[in-house]
DNA sequence: CAGGATCCCATCTGATACTG
DNA sequence: CAGTATCAGATGGGATCCTG
């Protein structure tokens, strides 16, 4: 992807972020990643609503992003483990912000509304 | 809004972060409300590739968050400031650093695709 | 086991025109 | 100036079935 490009379509650097891991399951995705290595279907497992195309195209769309690493075991039956690579890793604090700060949002607006 | 809904929706608080700015142009609009107090048409000229409709419903889904606070002054022509609240600022440190982090992720794949 | 291929729908986004 | 209304297109996500 040229410089260029990314210019044109951004216009600023946050939102490379943002298109990055935006998508539906890919933060939940990272999220399991920080604990380590994972097959397919253990990631399947872990999140029970996710359909297995859906699982692929976003493992795939990490993996494009150069944040996940793919490695394909030539067996029967087959084995795939997905697993961070350093700038997967390199997400992490940021990460954790973002799981920090709406864990403080989701207490605000539950206490204000004082529902349930 | 209960925590039941929200426990239904979201496995992970950060879901609820990146749900909450990741409207198309809502991280662009956040960066330019870091600067200050701006009007509608100051921000319309700010991101000159926003139609009105969505810089209006992105303003309103930023302000529904508790994110913004938008005042309306009751003057011909009509008037109308955006703001951040305290729960907007809140949230200058890690988009600041989604920022940072995708200034690097840039910096790298431009080198090494090599391209332009 | 770890997917690929299809089809379908909902939501999001955009273009354009109009208004208090 | 700061919107609203309407229509249309693009994109993302899901259901289901098939396979090396």
């Amino acid at each position: 992807m040229a410089r260029s490009l990314i210019k044109d379509k951004y216009h600023c650097a946050m939102e490379v972020t943002l298109e990055l891991i935006g998508g539906k399951w890919k933060p939940l995705l990272l999220y399991y990643l920080f604990g380590g290595t994972r097959r397919f279907g253990e990631l399947k497992r872990l999140l029970p609503d996710v359909t297995q195309r859906m699982l692929t195209r976003q493992l795939r769309e990490l993996e494009g992003a150069g944040l996940v690493h793919r490695e394909v075991f030539k067996e029967v039956p087959p084995r795939v483990e997905y697993s961070l690579t350093e700038l997967g890793w390199s997400l992490k604090p940021l990460i954790e912000g973002m799981d920090a700060w709406g864990e403080v949002y989701v207490t605000k607006i539950v206490s204000q509304s004082n529902v349930e």
